[in-house]
DNA sequence: TTAAATTATAGATCTAAGTCAATTATCTGA
DNA sequence: TCAGATAATTGACTTAGATCTATAATTTAA
């Protein structure tokens, strides 16, 4: 029994696509989505676990994820898999490979996955004739590029605690984006997963998750959570910290 | 007394550039450079310390930087600068912004800098008829991406003496790309700097510095740095740390 | 439905790196 | 050229989070 595929189920067009608004085709017309639409390839969805390129592959095409979560993964310099980042509906896989001609990683899915394959050739000289689509590949570029600038800083500066609620606060954006609950979901991925993604260890993952249960921050269950205050799980810095800490009365 | 600034002096083309190669204009005919040429505005060179642009303000331009080194930073969420990353003639600054029309960062310059404006409606409009400029555009684009991957590696995984290692072996790279030693350089950024950009406090950058010295891999003289082993340099991770220590003889 | 395998949690201990404090070296500008 | 300011180093101490170990809770398969 595979889980129910978020999305459009049977792929005709980007004109009938859920996400168009929150992918390639933004702001294009009718006529200029069939046109995207002729360069795509479609396949069939992968299942949990499998990779839907691997790095040191050639390099031809971009997917956009249509249905599913997908974790991407590159081997770092211990020759340990290290994963990169979690990818929604609506987001680019590859775009980091194009200037090497290589995928500088490995894409594997969390769940039933769906993709849009993009073949980049044909992308890049479509683009020339569409402003739009030019401009939101590269605001989609962009837009990566940030994102990962502020990872950065979150795996630079801050406690695992930190670490965390910035995690599970991202991870609501993006469903909330979807149309899902911002509050209540599913973890796609384990706590290792998480651990890795943050630097962290998995011991020390499950204890914070914990920790912020027992504030009543969120609740957890499982791979269920429930954000129970945004606010505070949004600033958990050390000023904040002491602030929920049992005050000494006298 | 103002430092020599590399590069080319006073700015006439892209065609006379000598960075073109690892800049906007790769893979350009003369016709095309001058093109390119048409839309970049020249400014007068920025002395240290100086802002390029500002976090907040709005995005027109990205910036070639043709001779310095420049840093950007942000405000993280708990207020505090934070840099974001080191940048080297032929290398562009602003593409974190553009999909936000607001520059996401600050761009501060570390010595005196000279930078190419090129207001991005006007490249976006030229990339649609140059496919060479389109695609160069998208590689560099890429490469960011990669980059800022690769330091989320270093930054979620690795050791101070690690990342210290990576970074210097990161900079040897580009030093010797712009036809520089790669052995020997001078550190433009100061040890706060280095160490708010890795994650680490000052004292440990410091101290990390002393250690790799002490051990024979690097030499350091103030803001000199000489690197010795560069294959030691490059892997630093726990199972080498152990053969570099002194044997227990019997 | 249950057994095996995987994944998550929890306790005890250790250590790398942070913090605090003091000293020394290096710039910078009058 | 020198004084004050800024930057870098070093030492002592503390701590967050890693590691190691054990146990509990889910999954998965059969």
């Amino acid at each position: 029994m595979t889980p129910p595929i978020q999305g459009s189920m049977s792929f005709q067009s980007c004109a009938d696509c859920t996400l168009d608004s929150m992918c390639l085709p933004l702001n294009l017309s009718q006529t200029e989505k069939v046109q995207l639409t002729s360069i795509i390839k479609k396949s069939a969805p992968y299942r949990r676990g499998e990779s839907i390129f691997r790095q040191g592959d050639a390099f031809n095409s971009i997917y956009a994820v249509r249905a599913g979560m997908v974790k991407t993964t590159v081997i770092n310099a211990r020759g340990e898999e290290q994963i990169t980042g979690f990818y929604f509906p609506g987001e680019l896989l590859g775009l980091n490979s194009l200037h090497e001609n290589v995928y500088m990683g490995t894409a594997i899915t969390l769940e039933t996955v769906s993709v849009c394959e993009i073949p980049f050739v044909k992308l890049d000289e479509l683009s020339a004739l569409l402003p739009q689509l030019r401009r939101q590949l590269m605001r989609q570029m962009s837009q990566e590029i940030s994102d990962e600038q502020n990872m950065m800083l979150v795996l630079a500066k801050t406690s695992a605690e930190e670490k965390l609620g910035n995690f599970l606060i991202r991870l609501s954006h993006r469903f909330k984006r979807l149309g899902f609950s911002a509050t209540q979901f599913r973890l796609t991925m384990s706590r290792v997963d998480i651990g890795n993604y943050l630097g962290l260890a998995v011991e020390t993952v499950s204890r914070t998750l914990t920790k912020l249960q027992k504030r009543g921050v969120i609740k957890v269950e499982g791979k269920e959570v429930t954000i129970i205050d945004m606010e505070r799980l949004s600033c958990l810095n050390d000023t904040n910290q002491e602030q929920f800490q049992a005050p000494n009365l006298s």
